[in-house]
Formats: C-alpha cells, structure tokens, sequence
DNA sequence: TTGAAAGCGCTAACAG
DNA sequence: CTGTTAGCGCTTTCAA
C-alpha cells in the first residue's frame, strides 16, 4: 500500500517486460490479445497511474494544459476556462491555471512556470503581446484577445469575440435609444480589446455623423473604479446622454455612479455594457449588454489546442466569434 | 535558440560539473563564491530554468500545489483561490487547479490527476469525504470546508470558517429583526458546510424559544433554483417572516422571487445570505450577509500547506476562522 | 509479438 | 569545495 506502484512493477505481476506494460498503456498495439487482458487487468488491480513526470521527462511534453489568464475572479474569465476546463479533461489533459492579477512580474513569472513545467500546449488569455519573447518556444499556443503578430510563429492561433462589432452593436443601439451626445468607458489601455471595441464604436458613431466618443478611463477595471470616474467626470462639467461601458463590472459601477446623483436611466442617459455576466441581469437595474458566446469560444480553444498538440490543424490564424446584443432596461 | 538549454550545458558553460550547478541553484552553501557567481551569471545569460519533470523525478515530488475546488465560477471560490496563489507565488509553488463541477465522477478524476503529477501539497475544498480512499496517500492535505475524520492520516489539516457562528448570528439577526416565523434554505444536502450552519441557527431558535425553522431545500445552489424553491413553497401555502439563506446567491434569487410575488422586504419578511461576494452588496436590494475572512483563510492556506510541505508545522488539527455579520437592507 | 538497454534532466550520496 | 556516479519511472529504438 505504501508508495504507488510503478510500471516495473505491473510488468513483473504480469510476466512480461516493462516495454510490454508501456506499449499496451500506450495501446500502440504490438502485442497479443492475451497479454493486453492480462496487464489490464493488473494495471485495474493495483491502481496504477503511470508518474506524468517520468514520462513527461522521457517524451518532453508534460500532460497538461496551462492557462494564463489575468484574472480568475472575473466571472467572465472564471466561465471560459471552466468550459475549456471541462472540455479538456474529456481528452485527458488536466488544466494548470497561472492567474497574472494583471501585473507584468507576475505575467513574466507564470510564462516561466509554464515553460518549466513543459506543458503540452498554452492558452493564453489577454496577454502583454511586449512580454513573452520566444519564451513559449515552439509550445502549441492559443492566444485569446491578444492582436495577432505580423509574423507569427508556428503552432500559434489566435480568438477573440467580434470585439470590433461589439462596439458597433453598442453604438447602434444607443443612438436607436436616441442618444446624440456619446461617452465610452474603456477596458485597460492599449489593450486588444479595448482598441477594437473602441474603433467598432468610434466608426459606427462617425458614420451616423455623430461627434466622437467622450473618453473616460477608470484606474481600474473594477466597480469603484468606474463609479468614480463617473463622478470625476460629471463633476468637472462633462455631459453625455448614452455610454457604453467596455465590461459589465464597469457597466455596473458607471449605473451606480449615474443614479447616485440623481441621473435617470434610461431617461437622461443610457447605457450599454459587454460581456453579459451575471451582475447585468441581476444588479438593481439589468442593463442591456453585449454577449460573447462563452461556450462556443471554450470548446473551440479546447479542441483546437488538442488538434495542435496532436499535429493536426497546422492552419494558424485567427478566429473571431460573433457577438449578440442582449437588450435590458437601460436602453 | 532551439530547445531549452539544460543544466548540463550550464555546466559546461561555466567549467564545472553538472552537480556543483545544482547546488548553486538550491543554494545548498557547498561551493565558492567566485564559482556561485560565475554559474548564476551562466544561468542568467542563458535564461535557463531547470526542467521541473526531471527535478520532480528526480525528487518524487513536483513543486507545484493542486487546489481542487467544486467550481471556480463561485466567486467565492475564485477569491479564496486567488489569494492562495498569490501567496503561494511568492514561493516559487504555482498552483494547478482542478474543478470538479460539483460531480463526485470528476472529482475522482482530479484526485487521480493530483496524484499523478505528484504534487507536492494539496488544498482541497468542500470535498466529499466519501472520495479519497488514500488517494493521497501522504502527500500534505489540507481540507477546506470539510469535516475532521475521526482519525485522520498523517499531514493532514483541516480548515473552515465557524459555520455554526454564522448560522447563530444570522438567527440572532433575524430575531433582533423582529423574526417569528422562521425558514432556511440550505447549501448542498449532506455538505459539512450545510450542516453546520443549519446547527447554529436551529440551536439559536431553540435556545430563544422559537419553533424549528422551515427547510426549503432548492435543487441546486443557484440564483435560479432559489427562485424556484422559494415559489414552490409560496404557492403550498408556507409562510415565514424571516429566511436564512446558507449562500448569497440563494440569497439573491429568493429575494427576487419574494419581491415577484409583492412580498415586501424587510417589510413582510427579513433576508440573511452568507459569503459577502459583490452581489450581496450589488443586487436590486443589498442585503444583510456573514462575511467570511478570505483574505486571512487565503494565506492561512497557503502558508500552512508551505510549512506542511517542509516538514515544519507537525501538528494537525482544525483551524476555525470567526465569520462576521454584515448588515445592509434586508434587516 | 516481445525483451534488453539506453537515456530524458536532474539530485544526492560518496569520494576526493 | 568539487567531481563522479547512479538512478528516479518511463518510452523507444534495436534485436530477437
């Protein structure tokens, strides 16, 4: 019962050579009938599981799928890599989550773990396209939200939601509400995600003839961060009638912000947010929103990364889902 | 370029032996300064880091920590997890987490996965103590939200926050309310958790001379389900004038169906939630909660299962962290 | 169809 | 203070 028992050990229960056990574990079929049976049935007996790390060491890829990703605590992320978690485990590779809290150290020090532990592929959400130099080497890697490079390297892939046509559904829709005088929120600077959803928007307001987006830039991307830099602006005499906030949390803090000095929405202003986590249906006022297609993008990123580990799908490239419009009482 | 350098060059590199490298690197003290730095310099040059399959065969035991958890979606699992991993970063164990979606089936999958990667301590959550028939063996375990076994294995701990509290001071909350007529909706039937929270607030009742609460037992620990359950019990005629709701999403999902059926609150009936996540403070109506110390359990976690791994810390036993009750609008 | 043997990259005696 | 050596548990030629 002691410590766990190992190949060489099934091998001589079994009569046979370690080769052997590895071969039928492996089921690369060069061996009889008669010997699978018997070796899988010591293998049930005994509850051997071959050690991931003498293997990993002797094919040089660990059986396992790291996700880098900036925050668990974010229902949005929390809610993909649950489906990338659940779809993966079905192909048998467990998940290594490496959370960054959206700091560069940490970032920096999660893609050496990753490269450390000689993961078999990466999924790497919503990261610092300056970092990551190589690090990642030739390790099939999936990159989400993240701009594609001009010239990237092989086994790489990127996904994103239609993030540009997020902001223009954002648009359309508030100006249907019959705003004339817009406000964006943006996600952090200069990220993938912000520029598109910006730009979707940006364009769509232009092409109505309407004036660009007053900008407002949280510190952070949290509530409180948001609320105040609703007030801040309203404070210094900043005026809009509808505003797209580029997160729901932001979304959320924006509202509070709005009907905490007497704003009434959707009558003096209306707003719009993105992601459609729970808080947008079940905050004091459910806002209207723009859904990703979590589950799609998920299953998507988990098969595609076990297609890439697998040598299939030598495609690179990128793939965009569509977003929808989630219309609430806020516009 | 190519692949990843190993210790083996470095010890070329730097004109001395593969050994002396490793021990510079686990500073072990045998070697000389002069030979220290020019080896770290090496190393820094070359962007090595050693390959940790080998180190953990090597060794038998990976550096990394597995957290198995029933659902990363619950915020207050992603919270709790976060603040362990941050912790834990610091040193130098990342974390790979595995989520049982609340199934017994994958949650012997992710006891087997632990094992095989041999990690090197485990936090577990809210596991059910059925499972793990020494799995584990005697890799250092702490059990979060679970109930002590009667003898437990060696380098074993146990950690959860003082439920039973926190059902008393919801009771207690309620009565001061001007509560008669009580009811509670339970976590996850059987749950350590559950019945320690139901026993602190039935003793509570008791103890005042107030009749055991009604049980409303929804079919699943969500906004809906709790909707769902508070109606069936509406619609049969049960009648109550205070509800303790044993997570904050159950909490939120019975105050909407209480305010769909134009039960008013804390008018007609009184609400207490338990977890403090930001929906408790963030929903139509914010309500009174137990808040539980994430921070403090987070690190507790994370520095205990250090201390395990390193063999200090022998003891075992329970560490219970006090709860605290969080009054909003529905008190 | 099977076995023997080498070796993945590292650490830990044991010598020196 | 440093080098030599053996071996962790597995896969994979190469022979038989």
């Amino acid at each position: 019962m002691g410590r766990s028992v190992s190949l060489k050990e099934i091998a001589g229960r079994a009569g046979v050579s370690p080769a052997t056990v590895s071969r039928v574990m492996n089921k690369n079929g060069r061996y009889s009938r008669e010997t699978e049976e018997r070796v899988l049935r010591i293998i049930e007996e005994c509850g051997y599981s071959p050690n991931q790390m003498a293997r990993g060491l002797r094919m040089s890829r660990n059986q396992i799928i790291g996700i880098i990703v900036p925050d668990i605590t974010n229902e949005y992320f929390a809610k993909l890599i649950q489906v990338v978690q659940n779809t993966l485990f079905d192909f048998d590779y467990p998940v290594a989550i490496y959370n960054t809290n959206e700091s560069r150290d940490t970032e920096r020090k999660c893609l050496r773990y990753v490269k450390a532990q000689d993961v078999s592929g990466v999924i790497y959400i919503n990261g610092d396209s300056s970092l990551e130099e190589g690090q990642l080497q030739d390790i099939p890697t999936i990159y989400v939200d993240r701009a594609p490079a001009e010239k990237p390297r092989a086994k790489v892939r990127y996904v994103s939601s239609d993030n540009r046509d997020g902001g223009r559904l954002a648009a359309e829709e508030l100006m249907r509400s019959g705003c004339r005088s817009l406000a964006v929120m943006t996600e952090r600077e200069g990220t993938y995600v912000m520029t598109e959803r910006l730009a979707g928007y940006a364009c769509a307001l232009e092409q109505a003839g309407i004036a660009p987006p007053l900008v407002l830039r949280p510190k952070a991307i949290t509530y409180e961060a948001a609320y105040e830099a609703v007030l801040r602006v309203l404070d210094a005499g900043g005026r809009f009638d509808g505003i797209f906030c580029q997160t729901d949390w932001l979304a959320s803090g924006a509202i509070a912000a709005l009907l905490s000095r007497g704003v009434s929405i959707p009558g003096d202003v209306r707003v719009v947010g993105f992601d459609d986590i729970s808080i947008s249906h079940m905050c004091s006022l459910p806002f209207t929103t723009i859904k990703q297609d979590i589950d799609a993008m998920g299953r998507y990123l988990a098969d595609t990364i076990i297609d890439m580990i697998y040598g299939r799908d030598e495609s690179s490239g990128t793939k965009i889902f569509p977003v929808s419009l989630i219309t609430r009482r806020t516009t």
